[in-house]
DNA sequence: ATGGAATTTTAACCTCGGTTAACGCCCCCC
DNA sequence: GGGGGGCGTTAACCGAGGTTAAAATTCCAT
């Protein structure tokens, strides 16, 4: 079975604006999105009130929280439209299930986890070797359309800053 | 197909002394390693030579570089034994052929994957949200073995840090 | 046991980015 | 048109951790 094919019978869509929340953190979703069209942020808030912004959503990417829907445990971190979105929603449990009697699904499911995992282990390797400057100037050569499309505000909180502190490494590099 | 099975039939059992590297850092490799015994360390070097260190590998884990097994690139980190160590290799080749035809393969590959992605998340979640220190302090907490067996050196450009830097954490937090 | 190397600690100085606060800008809504 | 709120910039001050160097400690290997 292909991937889409799932999407059709067991998925449901959603349309969602602006600033609508697809989960928020500490609830229970278990469920997968794949995400037609629009901009999201998948984003932690520390006890104190501070936000972390874990990734940006585009569309084509598949996404959800695997600590609540694999784990069974509440989602680590929340979701929010920073546009008008369309997704398309499946509950993991049938996507696992089905992959485990259906050899298409199954291998569609392992690329899907092994870009993941390349992601991950990209974005690990900018926090762990990278200087925020470094990270900054990297994200303008790799990704230069999301710039136009996130404040400094969220960009800044993506790179593991403040909007402050964004603001003087930008004028550090471009303005004199 | 269980996974041992595979091994036993694809497998190469491999031995390995403390100080031995299993690929280095732009090399290509396409294996993937099973660790029996031992620990060992996967790490990065910058252009000017500073070492930082992605993850410490333990017995039951799994590791390999993906960019070269998968997309067959050159390996984007080194692999090196702190201890001796016995490793069991399979070319990611034959792991990824057998798994679009078996499926109680596709079905461990699905899970190790995902456990893999969880635990990037979580790395990604500390570089993201914590300070050096708190970073600290969640690994005394999560993984207090892993202290005795890795030198304080190890342990600092595993968190990010300097040695110096760690030192100074230790004695804020230990030591008056 | 002993000499040498690696590891860890300490100290002095410095840089980067956080914090707070003020200011200007733009957009949008009333 | 006027007011308000979010966004971006700037400035002043501060603190965490980097850098360098030296001393103290531990670890080995001969």
């Amino acid at each position: 079975m292909e991937f889409s094919e799932l999407l059709r019978s067991e998925g449901q869509s959603m349309t969602l604006g602006k600033g609508e929340h697809v989960f928020r953190q500490g609830e229970g979703d278990k469920s997968f999105y794949y995400v037609r069209s629009g901009l999201l942020k998948a984003f932690y808030v520390s006890d104190d009130g501070k936000e972390f912004i874990k990734s940006f959503i585009v569309p084509g990417d598949f996404i959800g929280c695997m600590t609540s829907a694999y784990l069974g445990g509440t989602c680590a971190f929340g979701l929010l439209c920073l546009a008008p979105t369309q997704l398309d929603r499946i509950p993991f449990e049938r996507l696992y299930w089905h992959s485990r009697a259906d050899l298409e699904l199954a291998h569609f499911f392992i690329d899907r986890l092994l870009q993941l995992a390349m992601k991950k282990e990209r974005r690990e390797y900018e926090f762990l070797c990278l200087s925020a400057e470094a990270r900054y100037r990297a994200l303008v050569e790799s990704a230069p359309t999301l710039l136009e499309q996130v404040t400094q505000n969220d960009l800044a909180r993506y790179l593991g800053l403040t909007p402050v502190g964004l603001s003087r490494i930008k004028r550090r590099i471009h303005g004199g």
